[in-house]
DNA sequence: ACTTGACCTTCCTGTCACTGGAACCCCTAT
DNA sequence: ATAGGGGTTCCAGTGACAGGAAGGTCAAGT
């Protein structure tokens, strides 16, 4: 397989594979012309990492997880450690965006948008007004 | 002030006024040593702009909201715009965010954690496995 | 007068995970 | 012969800073 249908397959682009390639993630043979050869074990890796991504796993961890997946002695304790240290910072994430999401709401809401120029948002942003908890 | 007293005035690093100088955010006064005097104007304007970072609105916008509150003549309307645009751009990374934080979480609860191979996180992650609407 | 230490300056590099583009090579079909 | 649609490399840019080196400045203490 050259590298346009393997990016079909995954929905990778093609320069996200080649940025893999260039960071040890995968490692494709070459054909004479100087192609890329992928072997369908390369294509199921870049399928998983392309799942990985998508859930949110940083490329750090990403590489991680496929050293375990192709690990068959590896203990699911690692990689289950891996997977909720993510989870634990995907809920911080939506903590800290829902209390400012809380407060633009607020803001929004006061201001009544027409053309005058008094504006509880820029008054919000100035005295630094918060959302009441 | 010297930049190492706004810094603590705004909460923001000294490294990140310096940056907000080179993309023109600020332009604070020099002293005949070469330091930057800032004065309560400047301090008010990097004020606003932490609490306006702090809300996630991106340089851009944080430029443009300032403009709008130097501008006597502004219409509140295009203020709320921005902010609206900002909220909406908030809530879709949230719904994003949590549609991931379920399938992780899923995953996360289906594996045993022990010192077997067997991965329900690794098999969700090759075979795409997804939370179920 | 000298030194110490805190503060300030500029400039360069690195972050993260790509994305866009230039310039060029390869293969097949018309 | 040419046109197109692959592929290749390398360089630069993204957002919003952070780290660090190398050096100038200032006030206080000895």
């Amino acid at each position: 397989m050259n590298i346009g249908e393997v990016a079909e397959i995954t929905g990778l682009p093609a320069k996200t594979i080649r940025y893999y390639e260039d960071i040890g993630l995968v490692t494709p043979a070459r054909g004479d012309n100087g192609y890329r050869r992928f072997r369908p074990a390369d294509a199921h890796k870049l399928t998983f990492l392309a799942r990985a991504r998508a859930l949110g796993f940083p490329i750090e961890e990403c590489r991680d997880l496929l050293a375990l997946w192709e690990d068959q002695g590896r203990a699911s304790a690692d990689v289950r450690r891996i997977a909720a240290h993510h989870l634990a910072g995907i809920e911080r994430r939506i903590a800290d965006l829902s209390a400012i999401r809380d407060t633009v709401h607020d803001l929004v809401e006061a201001c009544r948008g027409d053309a005058r120029p008094d504006c509880p948002i820029l008054t919000g942003l100035a005295q630094g007004q918060q959302k009441a908890p």
